[in-house]
DNA sequence: GTCTATAAATGGATAGAC
DNA sequence: GTCTATCCATTTATAGAC
């Protein structure tokens, strides 16, 4: 059970950080593939160079390193919509190319979809305490809320949309053909990651935002 | 690791039918709150007043018994399905029935949602050789597929639509809300689950599938 | 069909040396 | 900071009596 505050020990040298990061890297791995609790940490030792109780050392238990997986984990997307720059687009063009990066993202990044399926099984227990993974998904929701603003004072968009509520409809989109593609390839005999497949959604997704905020 | 075949094993007496409906109502509630590798048998059988060989008397092995709750948790909704009568309304009423119907579900089967979750986790091998289940959801795909018909030869959907798309666009509005509700809940402390939450998105739900299919 | 008791293996976590 | 060796609790699965 983890105490909120996510451990941040920093090894001082450059061998000891290697040694932080190859855990880290190889629990990343083994938690996507087999979730919290079908992960053993023999399993995550034996992708590493190093040993048993250098996880212990560094990050006290099972859960605070699983925690600090989920913390890196969250990370990427944040690199990714700082280098987005949307407010030159319009709102149209900036919202559809908000869309697509969201669905592109989950698209490309599988372990990441798997590993906050695997935190909600847990009740999201271990990023309940981290405030950069809130903070860094209060920024989406601002981005949101200024091209709904934006787009309505042109009269492109209409009034009245929740912005996490539209953030809830391209999340929804993007996520579940990711999460769900095993069961959905075993009932439906699809493949959702098959190029043209994926191709085909995504444009449904954009059309779907779009036709939502329509006029 | 199952063999595709789900076994079947019936018992004879009304004493041993009830056995095993025990032990498979109470794998269905621990495997949902806890996973496949998070939950023991031991706790399974404590919520029965049978013993651990009974479970593997009737299911052989814990996967064994994971795939038979995976099977009855799905028979849930065929029922629901049989009992809309979609056809005498008009193509409109009808899928915006289906999609409400769909919403509802979901939402008030959180079980259902994070037992489908998990078995994605895992590759969802234990439901891969059931026929049932896929005979299940092949049934609303037919459904979805002449509701689009009809709806187009009336002009009120335009054509070009496909009825697994489509499926999958009700769907992941359904599902993401309710297997995401914890992380959602933990980063924009908006509980999905409350009451006025949940109606604001059955109609953004039945509004954006409205809005997909206009002409 | 049902139970008690237990085998056999695994896994989280740590002691203690270097 | 890093490793070897090990402790101890838990867990799947079964043997064998009734």
């Amino acid at each position: 059970m983890p105490d909120g505050s996510i451990q941040k020990k920093r090894p001082r040298s450059a061998g000891a950080e290697r040694t932080r990061s190859e855990i880290i890297a190889a629990a990343h791995a083994e938690f996507a593939e087999k979730g919290l609790d079908g992960t053993s940490i023999n399993e995550i030792v034996a992708r590493t160079r190093t040993s048993k109780p250098m996880v212990y050392y560094y990050f006290h238990s099972k859960e605070q390193l699983y925690a600090a997986v989920m913390e890196e984990a969250y990370g990427g997307m944040r690199d990714v919509e700082r280098s987005l720059h949307l407010e030159h687009l319009s709102p149209v063009e900036a919202m559809r190319r908000l869309t697509e990066v969201t669905f592109d993202y989950h698209a490309a990044h599988p372990d990441f979809v798997r590993l906050i399926s695997i935190e909600n099984i847990h009740g999201a227990r271990h990023i309940a305490g981290s405030t950069t993974i809130a903070e860094r998904n209060g920024v989406v929701i601002e981005i949101i809320r200024g091209l709904l603003e934006r787009g309505e004072r042109e009269g492109v968009f209409r009034a009245g949309v929740d912005p996490v509520d539209l953030h809830l409809l391209i999340s929804s989109l993007s996520f579940y053909r990711v999460s769900n593609r095993h069961s959905w390839g075993a009932i439906f005999g699809r493949d959702l990651q098959a190029r043209e497949c994926t191709a085909a959604q995504r444009r449904m997704t954009v059309e779907a935002v779009e036709r939502y905020l329509g006029v």
